[in-house]
DNA sequence: CCATGGATTGTCT
DNA sequence: GACAATCCATGGA
């Protein structure tokens, strides 16, 4: 796949979560694993988390688990999630802090095969159809899944810089047009807890999405 | 197609 | 001790 392999720098992500989520539409993550393999998918739909809202792991301030949320723009801030998932965050803003961009669903590009693999643990089939590729990344537990993205390993890492072996980064795409972003209520929130914020961002017409 | 409930565990109250 | 920014299988329309 013929993609711009140049990670977004630190300026990119030193401005505030809204801008940053609305503008990661249409990058490209990338996962250039430890063996050498690419794994990449376009970006399709982003929630924003801001220290000001009571659904956001930084609204209580730092504690263990959400420390990495709380360093300078351009880290990343991987948690796990109903004690099995695990999800991946661009944090935005200077040090301390503590606002993410929470990828929510990609459209596979690089590495297919490895990506099915990691998600399924047996190999694409030949004809895996479009509803089978639909659902590789269509979630943020599944895109961690199966780009490989481990909190053990990217929990905190730097996501700028120079490219290597066990990198994880997000480069520029295409940038994607006003009239086809759609921006509405996000997912899983639960009992008062700024349910109502119009915090997602999605590539309104993509068949890639999460719902 | 849509709605429901179980899985599973680190973290915070 | 309860919860959590989720996923998947299952059942019914």
């Amino acid at each position: 796949m013929n993609i711009d392999k140049t990670p977004l720098n630190a300026e990119f992500y030193l401005r505030d979560a809204e801008i940053v989520a609305r503008n990661l539409l249409g990058c490209i993550l990338v996962h250039h694993d430890p063996e050498g393999v690419l794994m990449s998918g376009r970006i399709v739909e982003t929630e924003a988390y801001l220290p000001d809202d009571p659904a956001s792991h930084s609204f209580r301030g730092p504690t263990r688990r959400n420390s990495s949320m709380f360093l300078e723009g351009g880290h990343s801030y991987v948690y796990r999630i109903y004690g099995i998932h695990r999800c991946f965050n661009a944090v935005t803003g200077g040090g301390g802090v503590g606002a993410a961009v929470l990828i929510r669903a990609l459209e596979p590009l690089d590495g297919i095969p490895e990506m099915w693999m990691r998600r399924y643990g047996e190999p694409i089939p030949a004809v895996p159809g479009k509803s089978g590729l639909r659902g590789l990344c269509s979630g943020p537990g599944k895109l961690c899944k199966a780009l490989g993205i481990t909190a053990g390993k990217h929990d905190g890492a730097d996501i700028t810089g120079e490219t290597s072996d066990g990198k994880l980064f997000i480069s520029g795409g295409r940038p994607v047009p006003e009239n086809r972003v759609g921006v509405g209520r996000r997912i899983g929130m639960t009992r008062g807890r700024g349910e109502e914020k119009l915090r997602r961002w999605r590539i309104a017409d993509s068949s890639y999405l999460s719902r």
